[in-house]
Order: structure tokens, then sequence, then C-alpha cells
DNA sequence: GGAATTATTGACCAAATAGTTCCGAACAAG
DNA sequence: CTTGTTCGGAACTATTTGGTCAATAATTCC
């Protein structure tokens, strides 16, 4: 009955996610995610709303399939050790394995965000708060098989565990470099290993 | 000779910083910079240059401010694990014990704009360096003193400590919790001490 | 007091910003 | 083929952006 879409929604949404990953919210115009997009601004409004919407779409997004990634990097082996090795695989790659330095998205907007706009800032909230969870699971089942130190509870060693891999991303905008991220991923994982 | 000026250039430039500070410089315009300063546009751009020069002066007066912050907490007290306690303590102010959480103006810095401004990563990155030194120094003598493990070089443990404390600081923009900031606290004492 | 010098002020500017509206064209369903 | 809908795209607007400048004011030296 009506005119179909011509572009791929899901496609447009990736260039928006890439142009604010790179560049972070405010340094994003309208016409850097117009041209990245393929669109006109007809178009993008009427499928996206306005440039606040279409970030918050594309952070979600982002969210939802950065963790979707990290499950499958947590559930890859049953062994602990591995899984923590394919988690801290991904962080290495987010750190120094894309074309530019673009860090995290969701570190970034952690930073650059969350405590000015509200909406991103609950998004971001809940987005941490399963991470934090997932990581703490797989210590918990590093602490039953013996591999992981029991001296401290899963959750605090996953607090730690967190902090440490959101300093990765973090500083991976300023300082990037391949064998520091190396020896950064197995310090993490000697952190948390049994005696 | 000449009209002097009437205002004081430390505190404009202290306000500059606390509006950087908080907002980034992207979401900071030159009239949140005129109020924040109690200043008007010539007098601004006479002394301090354009928006980006402002930034660049803040940036490095906030740096140098830390930096001796930090050097002091270091040198407060020949244990090298006091020492580290007040480090972590002046990481723990910034990261829960200010009246907005804005975490820590270098980290913020990094996240937002050091890959984007080459200026503003240039004067960053010399900041990196050199708090990584001081750090590797002060595990030197920890481990000097036998109160550090010696597993690892200095440089090594310096390289994680690092990015320890750039999570806390980088995560305080979205979770504010003085409990956990205390507890991060105490674990990056224990990653560090001899078994 | 007058000259020289510098700071302050506020009006002004050009460019870019986000966001809106409108219309002809394209398309699907009946 | 008609009709209803939604598309793409351009033209438009109102606001905000960072930035300039000439007139005015304050100070010191001579």
């Amino acid at each position: 009955m009506a005119r179909p879409r011509e572009f791929d929604i899901e496609e447009a949404l990736e260039a928006a996610i890439s142009t604010f990953w790179e560049q972070g919210y405010e340094a994003t115009s309208m016409d850097d995610l117009l041209n990245a997009m393929g669109l006109t601004k007809g178009s993008l409004y009427k499928a996206f709303g306005d440039k606040h919407n279409l970030f918050l779409l594309s952070l979600q997004d982002y969210l939802d399939h950065l963790f979707e990634k990290m499950k499958e990097a947590v559930d890859s082996d049953s062994d602990p050790v591995q899984s923590l090795n394919a988690l801290m695989s991904l962080v290495e790659e987010l750190c120094c394995k894309q074309t530019t330095p673009r860090g995290c998205f969701a570190v970034n907007t952690v930073v650059e965000l969350s405590q000015r706009d509200g909406k991103s800032g609950e998004i971001l909230k809940k987005h941490l708060i399963r991470v934090e969870k997932l990581l703490a699971k797989l210590i918990n089942n590093g602490q039953e098989s013996g591999d992981f130190r029991v001296d401290m509870s899963a959750e605090h060693l996953a607090e730690s565990l967190f902090v440490y891999i959101f300093g990765m991303l973090a500083q991976s905008r300023g300082i990037t470099n391949q064998a520091r991220a190396r020896r950064l991923s197995t310090f993490a994982l000697a952190m948390l290993q049994a005696a």
C-alpha cells in the first residue's frame, strides 16, 4: 500500500554508530551523519527522529551487540581461564586492532555524556550492571573450578576486573600499542588466578 | 603606563578549567565560559586567545597542578605502602568527593579529544608518560623495601596500576559510589604487594 | 594635564548548527 | 489506472556558534 523504504535501516544505523563512536556526540553534526549514512534530512528525521534520538538508538544497538559478543566470548569455552582469555582478546581488539583508535563507544559515552544526558546515563547504567554481572558469573565459575582466587567474592573481583578493562579501553584513545595491550591482558588474568 | 587588568588571570583560568572539566570541550560554549569566568568576549580573547587556546591553557594548568599533587602524595611518606595509599586517596577524592561527578579532567580529555586534536594529544601524552614514570618510581621503591612484588618490572607494574587508576577515574563519571571506590583502592594496593 | 598604552565593552558578523516544511516522484494495493 | 502513502531532496528558518572591531575607559609616565 505504501512506498517501501529504500535504504537498509540497520546499515544506516551502523554508519551512525561508527560516526558517533569516532567523534563523540557533540562533535558530530547532522551533516556528518547524513554523509556517513547516505541519507537526506527528511528520510533521517522520519526514520530516526532527531539527532539525540538517533544517538540513543545507536548507543543501544551498539551496547546490545557488544554484550552479545561478550557473552559469546564467555561461553566460548567451558574452561574459565580460556573464557577470560577470549574476553580479553575482545578488549585488546577494541584497544588497538581497529582502523581508527576509537576505543569503545560505551566507555567513550560514559565519559562524555552519561552524567549530562539522563537518557544516555540510564541506558549505560543498565549496561554496566549487566556486564559486571557477566564478569561476576565468569569469575564465580573460575572460583568453583579452582582456577581463580577465592579470598574475595566474585562480585568484588568482578568490580576490579571491570575497572581494569574500562581503563584499558579509555586509555586506548590516548595510547595505542599492541604489545602494551597484550601485557595488560596477561596481567588481568594473573590478577585473578589462584596463588 | 597602561590600564591594568581588572580580573585575576589565575582565577579566570580556574573557572575555565571547572567549566571544561564538567562539560568537556565541545559541549562548552563561549557563553558558558564568559559566564563562568565573569568576562566579556573582548577581554577573554585578548587575554587567552580563542576557545581552543584557552582550552590548552586550562588543560596544561590542570595537569601541572594535578601532577604536583601526585608528587606530594608520593613523597608524603618514606614508606612506599603509605605513599601509594596517599596516592589512591587522591584518586578516590577525584572519583567521588567532588560537588559534581566530573571525574578527572585529564582522563575525560583523553577520551573526548586526544585523538581528534593533535595539540591536546601531545600535551596529554607527555603527562601520561610522566605520571607512569612517577608510578614506576614509587613501585621501584616498594620493591627495594620488600613491600611490593618483584616478579615483574616496576615499569610493567606501573603500566597496570595506571590503567587501573585510569579506569577508576573514567568509570566514576558513570558510577559514583564511595564504598566501591574504597574497595577498588584497597584492591590496587593488594595487587602490588609481595606475596 | 596630556600623551601613550592597554583593558573593557558591546555591537556586529559570517558561518554552521539543528530542525521543519513542502512537493513531486515512486511505489504498492485494490 | 487510480488512490493513498511514504519516499527523497531541496529550500527554508531560527538559533547558536566562535570570532572581530572600533569606541571608550583606566592607568602611568612625562
